[in-house]
DNA sequence: GTTAGGG
DNA sequence: CCCTAAC
């Protein structure tokens, strides 16, 4: 049935040309029909094949004659470098025909249009065919088939033939060059191949004994000179910043044990020195950013400074006192480890604890950025995680005082945290009441709070 | 990005 | 307060 369909189709996009090939069609081996018929075509007449290809494509390019010689070597070759499908195609459109539409018609949709492309590198070989066409087939097809990875082919490779010599086609030695560089490719049986043989998957492999090649890594570092350049030296910049980098890993690592992650530390911390460089691409900038502060030797500037009145970050700075005077007591007990730099610990002052219960008593337990946005908007160093382990010691707290006696926990309390006793109550009637509605129904209270805030009614005098 | 929980 | 896992 295929055949029936492909050999009609065939010969009428043939027409008359298609009686000089007739005697290739008559007898269909396998599924492939097109594939072999094609094939047999070129094997049995190849002098029709150079007749075809020099009919259509001589364009008057001196060197052309010398295709009539070189075609059996040229057809060898092209087996010989080709893996299996690319080579049948590559051959095939080569030398049938030098027109698309007879591809199509017997059905080679994909392949086809690929093997075109390859096929033109072989003229562009062979005939010395104008770079041109070649080039704007390459482009086409980076574009529609293959994308990135193909243009990043040709750029690797064929990067010397375009760059210099494309506006003169005459120079037959430069486009000996170019096309040479694109059959070292070929040689190199580069990335193609695979992608190919998805494509056109209805081709028969002749050649399959090949040794199939799928690692591109490996070709591009065979084809590549020109990568070997490029990544020849790395600055001397780039040594001491990754040097320097390693090295504070390590330390890093020593420091703080599990260190898979350092990420997310250091980026809090060093934020705004982070914005201060953005420019450079380093795995954990922030990081080596500090070391860069600290490691200079004879400056007076860290400690002294961090702890008088401007450390790193002056807007902090500003920021922690602006808050202070809400407070009653703002101690500051900062870690002036001059390497990581700990976030600066604030204690909590008891209006603050009184936000936060007012926060947890309008949204619920939980909500802790809807609390820092409507109750701690103002205080930028109370961060939503602050107010969770701030709630937790409150509750913590609160649980101490009833689980004995009040004076013993007053007294306690006291020792290390000025908080009334009023705040504490409060503290442990909210965390029961939180306790009762996320145990009873939690999805309800959930949405309860969410929508009309209603917790609200829990509130207590303060 | 947020939250919970261990440290 | 930090860090991480889980969501």
């Amino acid at each position: 049935m295929n055949h029936q369909v492909e050999e009609d189709s065939f010969y009428h996009s043939l027409g008359e040309e298609a009686s000089d090939v007739d005697s290739l069609l008559v007898e269909p081996q396998s599924d492939q029909v097109s594939v072999s018929g094609v094939w047999r075509y070129e094997e049995d007449d190849r002098t029709k094949c150079i007749k075809t290809e020099n009919a259509s494509y001589n364009l008057g390019v001196p060197g052309s004659n010398r295709n009539m010689e070189g075609v059996d070597t040229t057809i060898r070759n092209a087996f010989d470098v080709l893996p299996h499908e690319v080579g049948m195609e590559n051959l095939l459109t080569t030398n049938i025909s030098p027109s698309d539409d007879y591809l199509l018609d017997i059905g080679f949709d994909h392949g086809a249009f690929i093997g075109y492309v390859s096929n033109e590198g072989l003229h562009a070989r062979n005939s010395q065919f104008p770079m041109k066409g070649s080039f704007d087939v390459q482009n086409s097809l980076a574009e529609n088939i293959l994308g990135i990875e193909y243009q990043n082919y040709l750029l690797s490779n064929c990067i010397f033939g375009t760059s210099t010599h494309s506006s003169e086609p005459k120079g037959l030695d430069r486009f000996e060059d170019f096309s040479n560089s694109f059959i070292d490719q070929e040689n190199n049986q580069d990335t193609f191949p695979p992608q190919i043989s998805q494509n056109g998957a209805e081709i028969t492999p002749l050649c399959e004994d090949r040794p199939e090649r799928t690692s591109s890594v490996e070709d591009h570092g065979g084809v590549g000179e020109i990568t070997h350049k490029r990544c020849r030296k790395p600055t001397k910049r780039y040594i001491d910043e990754s040097s320097m980098l390693s090295l504070v890993n390590a330390k890093k690592r020593k420091e703080a044990s599990c260190g898979s992650k350092v990420k997310p530390s250091g980026d809090r911390r060093v934020k705004s020195q982070t914005e201060v460089k953005p420019k450079e691409k380093m795995p954990s900038p922030a990081i080596s950013f500090d070391k860069a502060i600290q490691v200079p030797f004879s400056s007076d500037v860290p400690t002294e400074c961090q702890k008088n009145n401007s450390p790193t970050k002056p807007e902090n700075r500003i920021e922690n006192y602006s808050s202070a005077p809400e407070g009653d007591s703002e101690t500051m007990p900062r870690s002036v480890t001059s390497g990581n730099q700990r976030k600066l610990h604030r204690v909590w002052t008891v209006s603050e604890v009184k936000k936060l219960l007012d926060g947890v008593a309008h949204f619920g337990v939980g909500k802790w950025t809807h609390i820092k946005k409507s109750f701690f908007s103002s205080s930028a160093h109370r961060t939503p995680v602050d107010l969770k382990d701030k709630w937790r010691n409150l509750l913590k707290a609160s649980h101490a005082i009833k689980g004995s006696r009040i004076e013993d926990d007053q007294k306690r309390s006291q020792s290390w945290r000025p908080l009334p006793k009023s705040v504490l109550c409060r503290v442990r009637e909210l965390a029961s009441v939180f306790l009762y509605q996320q145990e009873s129904s939690p999805m309800i209270s959930k949405s309860k709070f969410q929508n009309n805030s209603s917790p609200a009614r829990i509130k207590s005098p303060v």
